[in-house]
DNA sequence: CCGGTTGTTCAGCG
DNA sequence: GCGCTGAACAACCG
């Protein structure tokens, strides 16, 4: 359920109950919201993997995390973290983590980073990579202030359409491969929406839980990388490993420095194959 | 029945 | 006080 499509697919799902008036609100959850009684819903909104039900007084942000999920106009057997009735029927989640915000959405977020938002800047995505050289390209994609809304799947789809390996430093990247990287980011979510509205997702993947790679047939390979330890497919034959020149150059002059006659070979700028 | 996970926060460490 | 890391949490599937 938590990537950024699923989100947007939620968001369109509840539009019935827009501009409607909150009857009744419970849950399980620590956050007292019975002062939004008697309040119109004036929007939904979604940003990254947070979804937004907002009043005119503030608004509940509801995070799935990793297990949530939500039911609409059904209940499941477990009592719901926060439910909310109107006249035309009631919006349940189950095991989200659950906020309220009084602060304006607009001047909270900055909507620019969101991949599945008509805001989403692919210049300012750029600009806040390479601010961060040396960071591995699995990280980058998953951080939320640069990516909102990609999660694990979308991170391992990406770098296989883009042919980089999971473990290339983003300033290592070449520019053009930075633009494709940043473009497929946005691009491979809104087909994880269409292929999800479908129910066709997991037919479309080419590396995530697969064993061989449709491209060459070879082995397919999974290792727990990044600063997270998460989930990485990538083909080991298709996926370059970008190093740079500079950064051989750098570590040769540190071992140098050392005294050491060990020469490191200069790689050519398509970088070492793992 | 156990192991694993589409994610984030936070305590505890150096 | 920072940046980093692993633990904790949660529910459902195979």
């Amino acid at each position: 359920m938590p990537e950024g499509p699923s989100i947007v697919i939620l968001k369109e799902l509840v539009q019935e109950f827009k501009g409607k008036t909150l009857l009744h609100i419970y849950g399980n959850t620590k956050v007292d919201f019975s002062s939004l009684e008697n309040q119109k819903v004036t929007e939904f909104k979604s940003f990254g993997k947070n979804f937004f039900i907002c009043f005119k007084r503030g608004s509940i942000k509801i995070h799935f995390m990793l297990f949530g999920s939500y039911r609409i106009n059904e209940k499941k057997d477990t009592p719901p973290r926060l439910s909310l009735h109107f006249k035309n029927g009631e919006l349940n989640f189950y095991a989200c983590s659950v906020k309220f915000i009084e602060a304006n959405l607009d001047e909270t977020y900055d909507w620019t980073a969101d991949v599945m938002n008509e805001n989403w800047s692919a210049a300012k995505a750029k600009k806040k990579l390479k601010a961060i050289p040396r960071t591995l390209v699995c990280d980058a994609l998953l951080d939320q202030n640069i990516f909102a809304g990609v999660g694990n799947i979308i991170k391992n789809e990406v770098l296989f359409r883009v042919q980089v390996h999971p473990k290339t430093k983003v300033g290592d990247l070449p520019p053009k491969k930075l633009t494709e990287l940043v473009r497929e980011a946005r691009q491979y979510s809104f087909d994880f929406l269409e292929w999800k509205k479908q129910y066709t997702l997991k037919k479309h993947w080419l590396v995530h839980t697969k064993r061989t790679c449709p491209r060459d047939g070879s082995r397919i390979v999974k290792e727990y990388l990044g600063r997270t330890h998460r989930r990485t497919f990538f083909c080991n034959s298709c996926q370059v490993f970008y190093k740079t020149s500079r950064d051989q150059i750098a570590r040769s002059k540190k071992i140098k420095s050392k005294k050491s006659k060990i020469k490191i070979p200069r790689l050519d700028h398509q970088g070492a194959r793992n």
